[in-house]
DNA sequence: CCGCTTCGTCGAAACGCTTCGACGCCGTTT
DNA sequence: AAACGGCGTCGAAGCGTTTCGACGAAGCGG
């Protein structure tokens, strides 16, 4: 493997100019730098990154913060990952992904004391999260995918949940619809402080109350079956419920298995809107599902362009940003029956 | 910041001895020891990545190359992922998951050959990849998941298709079924070379043969549209078919939609069983789908294992192992109606 | 034509660690 | 009693970069 050295000697110049054609930080002739290129080139070299590291005390990786969990990720957070990766491979950095749970804050507190992260992206963060707290601590620069409580001194990215909630609302009730249940995360996340769900929760509220209609919310488990029990609970709450939004991607196929269970079509009897959702889960679904699609890779660009603004720019930066998501309308949504029947009557 | 320098000052012993304790490369006495680990805890030091990677031309880091395409990363891949990561966390490694598509071939090339990565494992291996050679080339140690056309050479862990196929169709013979049809991925996947699909098309034949059965194989999308036009090109082949074995997880949506579409019932009119499957995904469906779920951690954490002891151990060292996915009967297959009419005819 | 910047280049000192050879000490062996 | 070999420790030489101060050669205004 060829060194700087190499480098230098076979073009005829000191180490440092090698390093300067490399980095660009002093100005170079244009006959030298092409020497050194040519060089380069002939003995095919590859700057050390670990001693580029070392000696600037940059290592040129950003870490994007994981937790991974048995359900894997859904396509919502590969879009992040990719639109990060590509944002990071542009702004000359690599990028690495990280899967630290949520127990090892040690694995973490030492990572990042580790001084082998530039920077870190943190995603799935609790409304109050440690893991802030121990990078702020390693004084490692830090963007957010979701938001804390307490957002004043963070820069963040995250889902505009107020809007998108309004959004989905706003459809079905233009569509006739007056009882909307609102599926949500389990009550057990709900009460770890996790901020989509929260959020959701409040916007529902807030939209429903808005529109002159009764917000009613149900927790369901991530699964299947936690689907279908939130199916049951709903009707129970609400008999002549014509819609259902929910947020749980994994509990919306047991309602939907459920609803055909009960005999009920899809979108005729009742209307059913996914929520950050992305197209191609969407389209897994019979019929496939109106849902409000999740900006993800754009999150994750802007994620990373921050964060790499952090690092060369002033530290007192901050960027602070919420991306609605957008509505496609697919087969799960369609006028309420009753007002089919109101049409008729006229 | 502290400095190995620093530890060593406040221990009053040499630089040396406090690298000694830190990476036990020759013996100390308990005394010193203790000294050293004293002034390390009050310092709060934490080696330098860098510098350690720098000095003894290892970095701990070992890489998961993944390509991440469009539709995300199934529980499959995660589990693979997350068995890798903890396996990579006891025998005192990172690891960074590396999203590298297909295309950047001089991406890979150009991490590989920056000596940042002690070794990789590379996941979804085409029967011939580029990227084995362009690894093997910069000379980064490599344990395959997956296998490729040639594998003499190299290390690799990889799902036994042919068993695991076996073991489907004779799941299904066992009911009583004699027309299967197995719906693998699309032809442009097969035509690329894609492993799993080509070993498990000729394991089905081979599997149906040896029952003296017709194999009947429907090339489908990765997507419920695929899956619904999948299941159409099935019943035009084969009218008469009561189950279908499914590798593609994106179409068996898909199928299942379609199905139900036809005023069929799963698994009443057709038994539907689903290909190297995590249970999460086989729960999704309705009913739950039998499915052969998939070691994915052991994969992850097998590759990882074999990586390090290649590390450790000789160069010549090589890890070759098949494991079978695991038979889970779900809802979705029973024996085929006509059966029932036999039994009802004795 | 002289002193002044500016440009392009060099040599050497870090960066924080690992590792190698050397050395003193003590308990064994002959 | 002399020679020997382990053990525990030290000092110094790297590892392959970046970066800083210095310095000669132009280019410039006065």
């Amino acid at each position: 493997m060829a060194t700087m050295h190499d480098v230098a000697r076979l073009a005829q110049v000191s180490v440092s100019t090698v390093s300067y054609v490399l980095t660009g930080t002093r100005p170079i002739s244009q006959a030298t730098r092409n020497k050194v290129l040519a060089a380069m080139a002939q003995l095919d070299y590859q700057p050390n990154a670990m001693a580029r590291g070392l000696a600037s005390r940059r290592s040129r990786i950003l870490g994007l913060l994981m937790p991974m969990d048995e359900r894997g990720l859904g396509a919502t957070e590969t879009a992040f990952v990719t639109g990060a990766a590509a944002a990071a491979s542009v702004a000359g950095y690599h990028l690495v992904l990280s899967p630290v749970g949520g127990g090892n804050l040690d694995d973490l507190r030492r990572l990042a004391s580790q001084r082998m992260l530039d920077g870190v992206v943190l995603m799935e963060v609790q409304l109050a999260d440690e893991r802030v707290t121990v990078l702020q601590e390693a004084g490692v620069p830090l963007v957010l995918i979701g938001r804390t409580g307490d957002t004043s001194t963070l820069s963040y990215v995250d889902i505009d949940f107020d809007q998108t909630v309004r959004e989905a609302v706003a459809h079905l009730v233009g569509l006739g619809h007056r009882r909307i249940v609102y599926v949500n995360h389990s009550a057990a996340t709900l009460a770890s402080g996790y901020g989509p769900a929260l959020r959701t929760r409040d916007a529902f509220t807030a939209a429903m109350t808005g529109h002159g209609l009764e917000p009613v919310m149900i927790a369901a488990e991530d699964s299947a079956a936690g689907g279908r029990a939130a199916l049951a609970a709903a009707f129970s709450q609400a008999p002549d419920l014509t819609a259902v939004l929910a947020m749980n991607e994994t509990a919306i196929f047991g309602i939907l298995g459920e609803l055909t269970g009960r005999g009920l079509s899809v979108p005729d009897d009742v209307s059913v809107v996914s929520m950050v959702t992305s197209p191609q889960v969407a389209e897994l679904a019979t019929p496939a599902l109106t849902a409000m699609t999740s900006p993800g890779s754009a999150l994750g660009r802007i994620a990373i362009e921050a964060l790499t603004r952090h690092l060369d720019g002033p530290a007192d930066l901050r960027h602070q940003q919420l991306l609605p998501c957008a509505l496609e309308i697919r087969g799960s949504t369609a006028a309420p029956r009753s007002r089919h029947l109101m049409v008729a009557d006229k």
